[in-house]
DNA sequence: GATAAAAGTTGGGTATGCCGAACTCTGCGT
DNA sequence: ACGCAGAGTTCGGCATACCCAACTTTTATC
């Protein structure tokens, strides 16, 4: 025997060094990835060493490490199981999109591939989790929307929210009070300095015109709203189904894989 | 720290010495657990030590163990997870009722408290799985219904398929073809000696009164199946909740539990 | 270019959960 | 009532995944 649960720590770091590796060419430092895990400097030498012998990293001693496509390509699918996972709490179990994370963080350790692709026909193939991150495909493609901080948004100019960090589920219930979800759209009206308070009109996605509300935003989610010149298009625009028309695509180069 | 995934190896011997247990009662052997989950008997010693510690089982040395009131309890909850999960994955994510065991076995570690319970609702409380096992419910009752194997139906008599091992998914698929499923109504015809077939007629559970089948199952199948005399009931029939009139109710003496 | 601070690695140690081998207890059969 | 087979336990080991503390390498600064 001898095989322990060692799926869920791998299954960790690749999505830590993936999203720390701005998505994918970046080297990342060993002590990004422990902090971002919450352990130690040394468990992150061991894991290096461990992901490399398996070919998921490529790593050399005292730099940092990289995804090999392999690593890239069981990245993306790791992504892929969280924001599907998150998106059918929030569809087909009624759970309100701050409840989600915690719970999809262990179940995508755990659902089979069957399961995820029934949870993506049952969805109708989303293309994006409740807050606005886009979803890989099932042959690991993530079509990856160009977007802004709403921090460096120029006053009076009109932005739709595209992505919303979702790491904070007291943050994200204050966001829905104040009338901001994905779609959203907002004008920055004022930023007063020294991390002040940043005011802002916004206009809930299917609301009227002229009804938009006045939002008083504190630092902390100002950083979590990233926003888009464009209206995310419903329809895909083009044959790689880009809902954006700035959009980055990320993908392993096919590696004929049959683990997991 | 020193916090790893504990709780996935717990909850399995919880849920075997349950099972073999005859449901609660009695003392179960060290060498009958190593069995069922396939460890050596020294693992299930070290373990019976460790459930002992946190009060789960009762331990003598050198004799067996038996669940205590918390343990039960937890181990009642094993099960409802287990069941709601499969009848989940039939019913609201197209799953073959052959392909729900082994991805249930995963996520009943996985699932959250809240998710069982949103599962719960959205399936309307259902009161058995997919196999016709019956499901505890969320405070921890089990009625478990009386009945009998099939091998030890006098022949002649009308019985209702009450529950189907789920242990084999090929098993299932050709009792699926053979038209046999929960409620079905059947009737043993023949029983050929020495471990031959046995002949029965079978009519699903919505056919028509002379729409019967006639089927031969080996003795692997008929050790499968559990019947009853009565039809299970639709509604409850009485105010516990019971579906046959002929149940046992079991339930952990209420233990102000507050863990999980 | 020396050198100290920062970053990474190694080594020794912990906890879980499993194993086989050796030892110990129980109880059955004579 | 004895003794032995079988069931149960203990012990030393292995693998994972962590930690801290000590050491090595890189880098950034003077």
């Amino acid at each position: 025997m001898a095989k322990t649960e060692n799926r869920t720590a791998i299954e960790d770091y690749l999505k830590v060094i993936f999203s720390l590796g701005e998505w994918q060419d970046e080297t990342v430092s060993n002590a990004a990835v422990a902090a971002r895990l919450g352990v130690s400097t040394s468990s992150v030498s061991e894991m290096a060493r461990k992901l490399a012998d398996n070919g998921l990293v490529a790593h050399k001693r005292y730099g940092g490490m990289r995804l090999t496509d392999e690593g890239l390509e069981q990245a993306l699918q790791m992504v892929r199981r969280h924001r599907l996972v998150e998106t059918f709490l929030v569809t087909s179990l009624g759970y309100a999109w701050d409840e989600v994370h915690d719970d999809a963080e262990v179940l995508e350790h755990a659902v089979s591939t069957l399961m995820v692709e029934r949870m993506d026909t049952q969805l109708g193939h989303p293309w994006r989790d409740p807050h606005g991150d886009p979803i890989p495909t099932a042959d690991g493609v993530l079509h990856q929307p160009t977007a802004e901080p709403l921090a460096t948004t120029p006053v009076g100019e009109r932005r739709f929210v595209a992505r919303i960090d979702d790491d904070d589920p007291a943050l994200l219930r204050w966001l829905a009070e104040t009338g901001i979800a994905v779609d959203a759209e907002v004008v920055v009206r004022e930023r007063k300095p020294f991390g002040g308070a940043t005011r802002l009109d916004v206009r809930a996605p299917g609301a009227a015109v002229d009804g938009h509300l006045v939002a008083e935003l504190g630092d902390q989610a100002v950083a979590a709203l990233l926003v888009s010149v464009e209206r995310a298009s419903p329809k895909p625009l083009n044959a790689k189904g880009c809902h954006y028309s700035d959009c980055r695509h990320i993908s392993a180069p096919r590696v004929s894989e049959k683990n997991r």
